[in-house]
DNA sequence: AAGGCTGCTAAGCGCTTGCTCACCCTCCGG
DNA sequence: CCGGAGGGTGAGCAAGCGCTTAGCAGCCTT
């Protein structure tokens, strides 16, 4: 099992999971979950990735969703940050367009074992679990809108329905973490540069205007 | 639970599945696969919500995974079919390519809860049953990338990338299953129209010119 | 009326699941 | 040298899983 994919990169993910044992079970877990789906996964499965006995997972979380709530906490909280620095920077609406597609794909593709379980598991979460991360959601929705919205104001864009287009852009960003394969020809860096250019031009600005 | 969606729209979906009880069975686990997913559904809730017993399915199907099976190979069938008759019938590439996204498109919303089970479920599958899926969604592929690359040849689009171009144009509709919701404000034909006249923009096609 | 086929059920088998519990290391301040 | 706390294990429990089997009602044929 390689997980190359979520050590390189410069930052070092899952650092703010202590102690050591508790991230070794919840990068197991990651894997696990991306791989067969929350519920296909037992607690044996993720217990035996991390080298430990199956009941080591029970001093550190109290129940296995309590594991895919970590998880899919900490990745909403970083998709979140990426698109929502991507909005509030400075210059066109283009140019902070291009940034959000950019960098909210290059995540998705570059972490897509995370990704997968952040944006398709999320059925799996208790109510009160789920309804916080929908939260969040939202505010990535708004984010993204925000972009649009400025870009429509400033005679940059040729958006007729901006939460539609909204929705889908979110949409194609997200499916990503679906079909993106890392034995496939595409880098994540490439992807990005791909999405980037189509979004522009589904919002019908012209791609040198990306060009704070 | 209301399954009006299924039901509605002119053709009679399911009416290949015989006889009558092997049909509702059928039909009640493409509810109970969209709602938790193949792996957190049990037989005995597929069989509740067909009214009959749990040894009943196994009259009609010899595995939980070949209910699976069929109704994904019946699924994947009908999106073929969609695809591949807009992607050979007459007009421009443009025009091709509106017919192409709008009815693929509006299968995803209309049916979502199929449409759910038959793009989502794809790793429950045995391996010789996946492949054979496999196979329906690369002639797929090849349907919407015969349309660009005519555009591209006929000088209708704009296209630098058309195998990622070809990707995200699938990924953009197929991911239109995941969110789409009845509550919603939109019907099927309204995100059909949005979505064709985005993918539009994505290959420079200029709106009129999708009017053959 | 008899016989057999079809479609279904009640009961339950063998197994796996999430999770618990009694116990045991290793480290560390006094 | 001790005692307790934190991190770990082996064994196993109750529940639920996919699936099987024995048996039975209703209907068609003869």
């Amino acid at each position: 099992m390689d997980s190359a994919e979520e050590t390189t990169g410069g930052y070092r993910p899952w650092s703010e999971v202590t102690p050591d044992a508790a991230r070794r079970l919840l990068v197991a877990a990651v894997e696990a979950f991306a791989e067969r789906g929350y519920h296909a996964t037992t607690t044996r499965d993720i217990a035996g990735r991390a080298g430990m006995s199956p009941a080591a997972l029970y001093i550190h979380y109290k129940t296995k969703e309590e594991l895919l709530h970590r998880i899919s906490r900490i990745g909403h909280d970083k998709a979140l940050e990426i698109l929502e620095t991507a909005a509030s920077g400075p210059g066109s609406a283009a140019g902070r367009l291009d940034a959000a597609v950019r960098s909210f794909v290059l995540w998705h593709a570059a972490h897509h074992t995370t990704a997968r379980v952040v944006q398709y598991e999320l059925d799996a979460l208790a109510p009160e679990h789920r309804s916080e991360i929908v939260e969040l959601r939202r505010r990535s929705d708004a984010a993204v809108r925000r972009i649009l919205a400025d870009g429509v104001a400033a005679g940059e864009f040729d958006v007729p329905d901006v939460p539609g287009t909204t929705l889908a852009v979110l949409s194609l960003c997200i499916d990503v973490a679906r079909w993106f394969n890392t034995a496939g020809r595409r880098t994540p860096e490439e992807v990005g540069a791909l999405y980037a250019d189509l979004v522009l031009r589904m919002v019908g600005a012209a791609p040198e205007a990306a060009q704070k």
